[in-house]
DNA sequence: TATAAGTAAATAAACATTTACTTATAATTG
DNA sequence: CAATTATAAGTAAATGTTTATTTACTTATA
């Protein structure tokens, strides 16, 4: 039996990302795909059922599950508040900043329907995608240390404005000058931090 | 000469915007929209140059030139930070949580290149789209109000997770509970405001 | 040598856009 | 002030291209 060729695989997996990333969503067919990543389009349909688990398994498992590895890195429940959204910061802002197709379908997960329903499917099946940092969400309510909010609204607050800060920092990518540093991102940090406190 | 059918143009975009949110960018086509909007393929060409065309001027024109009269209405820069910002927000969420088709391409506007480049150029062209917002931030910097930041920096500490609120409104909008409440989001704004006070 | 991995080329449907024609009405005429 | 006409607004159907997916075949190796 011919073995799988994983350089292929990748190929196929890497090139869709940058489609997506710098054509768009919307301008990703199958055949341009192939040709791109120098494979036969029967190729794909050896991988994925068809084009939407390719989108889907591409967002799920090669970005999304990517993301969650990168930022949970070193993060530990038992961290005070502020050390613990820090790292998460952190963590979040280098990866994405090193991944920009990555993030470019990050944004798609929330504007199209269909990596949107897959999301949250994948979200009720697996209980939560980000459950340590759930938990250490409770604790630190439990602890008194921040103020109590359902879990999605915490999350809106605590980690909507670094996506917006990653999407500036790749904007300013090609101006003269770069405002959003590590220090920038750091000081943001702080703001949410504050806000969240008791 | 045969005048215009007001009824038609407004059915185009209506219809577009509906499909954009409910089945993606991705799936809206030109024969699509004109079966659904009742109406020759033909008559979209003559109220838009091409595809690119009618979403850019949908997205600039229709959706965010609209969003951004309801989130400075009654909105005043001599107001103090706390009602200022109490008042954007509000505008902010009872025009997007009433505008479902709007909020959605409005999604597409951080993921889509075409969407995005064309945002940049508009934003550059005519100074600021939110210009007013723009100057009672600097007003709150100079009064030591609040914390010195660039413009876009601020903008994502204040202003992205209110986008992401809205975002778990409609996630909420088929489940038993709505959790995202006026008074939520309400408690929200108190966090962001207390986040960037001095 | 059995078999899954791979290819090139084909298929039918859907795509953006155009062609060739019709229609409604504002402006002009009789 | 009714009839005519010029013209942009509109239509149905066609255009050639691109699309997702499949068919029929070849290839690499366990």
């Amino acid at each position: 039996m011919r073995p799988k060729n994983l350089e292929k695989e990748q190929a196929i997996r890497t090139i869709a990302l940058d489609i997506i990333a710098n054509e768009g969503l919307e301008n990703l067919s199958m055949q341009k795909l192939a040709k791109a990543a120098n494979v036969s389009p029967r190729t794909i349909y050896i991988k994925y059922e068809d084009k939407d688990d390719l989108l889907i398994k591409l967002f799920i498992t090669e970005v999304l599950g990517a993301y969650e590895a990168a930022v949970l890195k070193d993060f530990n429940e038992e961290m005070d508040f502020e050390t613990g959204v820090k790292k998460l910061w952190n963590n979040g802002f280098q990866y994405l900043k090193n991944n920009r197709t990555h993030f470019a379908l990050i944004l798609y997960g929330k504007s199209s329907p269909l990596l949107n329903k897959a999301y949250q499917k994948q979200n009720i099946r697996q209980g939560q995608f980000f459950a340590p940092i759930h938990r250490f969400m409770e604790t630190k309510v439990k602890e008194g240390i921040i103020i109590d909010l359902p879990f999605d609204v915490q999350r809106a607050l605590l980690f909507s404005p670094l996506l917006d800060l990653v999407n500036e920092y790749f904007d300013h990518a090609d101006r003269p000058v770069q405002i959003i540093t590590d220090e920038m991102v750091n000081t943001c940090c702080d703001v949410v931090i504050k806000g969240m406190m008791k």
